[in-house]
DNA sequence: CTCACTAGTGTAAGCGATTCCATCAGTGGG
DNA sequence: CCCACTGATGGAATCGCTTACACTAGTGAG
């Protein structure tokens, strides 16, 4: 018990209940429920003047009742596995001002460790403390997403398939294949490529399809790999600073471009080139993928993936779920923009860019 | 009604109620609320038996429910700016990371948009939606402060006082100083200040305290300020490498020293120099504040706000506020950390780092 | 002119916990 | 040997809404 004073009848500065308004208006509480929320009949008049009211009175709706008599909380979960990363940073704004904008909470979930993933799926979803959930590059036990669907909670990935639920993300293949036949198309027969590490944990393996995009358009090509040039990183500037750094230090078999999974590395790729006396593009192309801010000050060629965008739509398809819109649980599949600017050039060409 | 069947006998596959835990050890309901609360008097093995009996059915108290009888909600929001700015996206993983840790859910309020303020302290706060708040870098008008504070509603905040309320922040006047001061013992006279906009809606002005100490620094020093070399961007890389490149280009009146208000300032700064063919630190050094991980490829010399930490922090004020434990409502300045990389040196040294 | 409907409203039964109060068995002091 | 007190427990009243169901009055069809 919170506050049992003096029955109901004193309620010295407490916030105005629904009850309040009722009694201000002269009707039942259910009939101001109904016109608050817009459930249920009520007749214009009624509405107008119950809105009036609650207005004056500034009246809001206990969030934790309505939650419990409804069952609905407007919250939604954003399941990541970091904040910190443009990336996930991105999306997760474009997802959180969508749900703000149409009323509701996003609550963060951020899985880094690990640790939390069976506490946040089972304590939280399946006990109602949210309405849907936004999986971001994180891979479910399939058992997981059966379970949430099955429980009448709207669910979507990015970045991820999740089986059973709508899914969206970047055509990586087809990021990879278009970058890697930009260089080759100006001539680069030496290309190196630098990715994520092919697996973490309970993530989705973030650049394995862009390096497969990368393998297939070079041997499509009829071009070799060389095994030194595949690099793995960890996705930051730096770690692909230092990898390609080393790459690069060794003039007689230096590969001509970088394909570099993210722009954070490419751009990491360019400053090392930069670093060893090299020029871009004159000695070495660069592209990359994402479209990230870093790259338009280092002339990065670029995919752009649109991850803000990614972030809205995931948003939408969880409202229209919401709303009762039948929403196919089908792979969106985006198709990346590509970005010229000048860190990419024919190969011999002197110095002007592509 | 969202389960009116037949009366409570049957409840097909719903989750498990406290109800049934406590038929299932032949005990009351309160008991076993108090037995898994830890609140109240409970024998050490009722209390056993109790929480087996809870383990086994996989019992977890529903939310809402437990939040409308209580009053608690196990929710604490976050309110900033941006997510998707380094500073911010750090700032909110120490935050979220350490709230996840002790059981309660970080909600975000991204209040990029200034639209959603009112809603979001009006309707979520006061309305018991969430039992605390960290406000990063953003000013609360007085009146709602105090508001939030009288209706039992712990605040922190970060980065910017906030009356009544503990705040955290880095002493910015003091990193001012102290960056600047490293570029005056190295000899250099004509150095230049990039920061941000002086204010920005209900943001704080975040450079402007290092500015600040930079002008008193210079002022002390007995060197005079060049309004030219005063510049002015948007927190960027891109913005400050196009403002920097820009004043690099006059040869004839180039500064030479660069102090950044922020890393990713002083990694567009270096970027801009280089891109003019200036060697750092031979023609210019540059100095940042941050240690954002840019600022490691770029042989950065910065100052360490420590971001994370100072997330971590207040959290912690919240929740030691939320035990009940008293906190003083004064301002937590964190002394930043000096990191002596390579972007400074003695003027007119011949490229030998600091 | 009835009758089946619908729209508008009220009554009251939950939602699933927490917690006040009463009850009752031990227990150490006087 | 009695009593005030403490610790463990149960009964039942909330917390503040939503909504099933009952009811009334109007409305067009037959």
């Amino acid at each position: 018990m919170i506050a049992r004073e003096l029955s109901a009848t004193r309620r010295p500065q407490g916030p105005p209940r629904l009850k309040d308004v009722a009694s201000k208006v002269g009707m039942s509480t259910a009939t101001v429920s109904r016109a608050l929320t817009g459930r249920g009949p009520v007749s214009p008049g009624t509405k107008r003047r119950i809105e009036a009211a609650a207005k004056e009175l500034g009246f809001v709706a206990s969030y934790h009742a309505s939650s419990l008599a409804s069952g609905r909380s407007r919250n939604i979960g954003v399941v990541l596995p970091y904040v910190d990363r443009w990336f996930f940073a991105t999306v997760l704004d474009g997802i959180a001002s969508t749900l703000t904008a149409a009323g509701y909470d996003a609550a963060l979930y951020n899985l880094q460790g690990e640790n939390f993933r069976e506490s946040v799926l089972t304590d939280f979803l399946l006990r109602k403390r949210l309405d849907a959930a936004a999986v971001v590059s994180l891979r479910l036990a399939p058992g997981e997403t059966e379970q949430l669907l099955s429980a009448g909670i709207p669910l979507v990935g990015i970045g991820g398939s999740l089986e059973g639920a709508p899914t969206i993300s970047v055509d990586d293949l087809n990021a990879g294949l278009r970058a890697t036949n930009h260089l080759i198309q100006l001539g680069h027969c030496r290309i190196a490529f630098i990715g994520g590490p092919p697996e973490a944990g309970r993530s989705f393996p973030m650049s394995s399809d862009r390096r497969r995009g990368f393998e297939r358009a070079m041997s499509t090509a009829g071009l070799p790999i060389h095994e030194r040039d595949q690099l793995v990183s960890d996705f930051t500037f730096l770690g692909a600073y230092q990898q390609v750094k080393n790459l690069l230090a060794e003039p007689e078999q230096r590969p001509t471009a970088v394909f570099a999974a993210t722009d954070e590395m490419a751009a990491g790729a360019i400053l090392a080139a930069r670093d060893l006396g090299l020029e871009i593009p004159r000695d070495l192309s660069v592209i990359g993928i994402d479209a990230h801010p870093l790259g338009e000050a280092f002339g990065l060629t670029t995919i752009d993936q649109q991850a803000h965008h990614q972030g809205t739509r995931a948003a939408q398809l969880l409202l229209r779920q919401l709303a009762g819109e039948p929403v196919t649980a089908g792979h969106e599949l985006h198709r990346a923009h590509f970005i010229a600017r000048s860190s990419t050039a024919p190969l011999g060409s002197n110095s002007s860019p592509a």
